[in-house]
DNA sequence: CTGTTAGCGCTTTCAA
DNA sequence: TTGAAAGCGCTAACAG
């Protein structure tokens, strides 16, 4: 008689496989988990037997067990954020090939929703969580990190179990500010961000003193509040246009409002860059292939991903654990040029 | 004496939770699960102290005990993806406000990945997974589909715990292509996708079947191979101008590549839609900023993301689900125009 | 090298 | 309404 074919594929176990194999479960744990050395002909056997089920340990059972659930919690803004959409994959890149998987979660740049999802992570006893910048005050990051790793983007932190990167965006919106400089404009208007926002607050900051330090003081008249998103760029250049201001070139101070200004002023017949220069901030994957193709701030935010899962990787084996941040980089493409005299 | 203020935050557990509150550890489950009537005292009594020890009860024990996660896997292909990101959107909504969480994991449209991921899926032992596209043949999801629920997208497929959703890419681009034909267009270029790809293959269909059906027999030297990318579609479209070939519009199989065939375009001086028609697909969200705005076809991706978590919802809970494809839409915008005769 | 025995933290009968 | 006890599937001493 042939063995019979194993169709209850319902419900297998350890312990079934233990059974079947005729070995007892700490063997086949110890199996699963190279934790000491079996016999050849046992291991073999429950090999065998693992594959004939299709057998997958339950990792919840596991987490219980082992107290570890590896699962590294990722507090991000918007899942679909083209921008930290590139520090996701950043953070999967390096957690491939370790047993540690990623847990993605939004927290919509809203502080409530932001602490329900730290709740949540914690209660999935994740082993660390990555916090992608958003609106946590340093102090309850300070908090969690007694509790768990933590590593978060934007800030400067330093705690024994965490780790933080900040980015330079004050810098980064000197540099840009200053390039247009350099090109003799003297006349750069600034569409802004949310200003209840750390990064727009910095680039706005970084713009104002490159100006001051060139000695073109900077007129609020040239300063456009916005929001970080394309309609919000449109609209602040439409603004722009009818004020009647002076202007030569206009820096926004992310890419998403650079898309809309330029929107507006192709809806004017103003042509980028022959008559304004427009600048942008983020480098987002679509700046390469914008018409024409944006100077614009790169921020590094793949390496600032990979990084940061790094770190919560030592964090998490009890080592220490510091982010040196990879340097932004002014990226001049077609969008900029020489102001005309 | 004041009462010791509780600092030991380390393991809080369901039963210290009881001890101190002089109840049983049952009567706390059933006041965290509202399993059943608990007197008003004691209820109280336990909630006070969940706060005072901000307790959170460990899913990974409960799901052990109860044999559910609450967790839906959710399978995308890239999770930077600026498509299947609005998908990704659409799945976190709908889960909102109910007690399931999504648990992302890419497949970057590899088999093999794709069956690692769903193995660790499993073994996370979530409670469903939603596919997005991807590689895994019919069969697979259908032997899947006998262990678990399953929710997939751009597949015609029907079994008990399975529902799919399936795109209807060869009318898009049959109605893009029409699109062009209307406007007196008559050498239409297209720009494909990977051969091995279905939604290329469904799209190139669409594309030379609304030819046909116009009385314009589609000619091999206007389909440009490419690959979905931005640069793809750039090199396709430097390869066609240089091929001197004439036509009048280029219909690229997605937005991506229709950007790059932008850039190339605009590298030659060729003014779009004044010399050259574009139309695109998938209606990305940059698509509405892109110079200038592209026609293309909108994918109702955040819908389906949507509808494909409440299928599974449904499916969770035993019932049948069907999922009713939102229609695609042709979004008109300023690339295209009257062909100049 | 291997099996036995306790748990991990929660839910859930079953009685009381 | 409540508590005691058993068990979810796995790991980890501890003997042998």
């Amino acid at each position: 008689m042939e063995a019979f074919p194993q169709l209850s594929e319902e419900h297998v176990t350890l312990d079934l496989i233990a059974r079947e194999a005729g070995v007892s479960p700490s063997t086949v744990s110890r199996i699963l988990n190279g934790s000491a050395r079996v016999s050849d002909t046992k291991r073999v056997a429950v090999e065998d037997t693992i594959a004939r089920f299709n057998f997958q340990p339950n990792l919840m059972a596991r987490s219980l067990a082992m107290g570890q659930t590896y699962t590294i919690g990722v507090l991000t803004q918007f899942i679909e954020s083209p921008f930290y959409g590139e520090a996701l994959r950043g953070i999967e890149d390096a957690l491939a090939g370790t047993p540690y998987s990623p847990l993605f979660v939004s927290g919509h740049w809203n502080l409530k929703k932001e602490e329900a999802r730290m709740r949540l992570l914690q209660a999935r006893r994740v082993d660390g969580v990555i916090i992608l910048t958003g609106r946590l005050s340093d102090q309850q990051l300070l908090k969690y990190a007694q509790r768990l790793p933590i590593v978060v983007t934007g800030r400067n932190l330093s705690a024994p179990k965490l780790a933080s990167v900040a980015i330079d965006d004050y810098g980064g919106a000197y540099d840009a500010t200053k390039h247009l400089i350099d090109l003799g404009h003297t006349r750069i208007a600034f569409i802004t961000g949310p200003d209840d926002h750390p990064d727009a607050i910095e680039r706005l900051r970084g713009y104002q003193t490159a100006l001051h330090d060139a000695g073109l003081e900077w007129v609020p008249e040239l300063i456009l509040p916005a929001d970080f998103l394309e309609s919000g760029g449109m609209l602040a250049m439409h603004r722009l246009l009818e004020s009647r201001q002076n202007f030569t070139a206009v820096f926004a101070a992310n890419d998403q409002m650079a898309y809309g200004a330029r929107l507006a002023l192709y809806r004017r017949n103003i042509r980028v860059p022959e008559d304004i220069s427009l600048v942008g901030y983020d480098d987002l994957p679509n700046s390469t292939y914008s018409m024409p193709p944006l100077t614009t701030v790169r921020q590094p935010v793949y390496d600032i991903g990979r990084l940061a899962a790094l770190a919560m990787l030592k964090l998490i084996a009890g080592e220490a654990a510091d982010i040196a941040a990879p340097p932004l980089e002014l990226v001049v493409r077609e969008s900029t040029r020489r102001v005309r005299r």
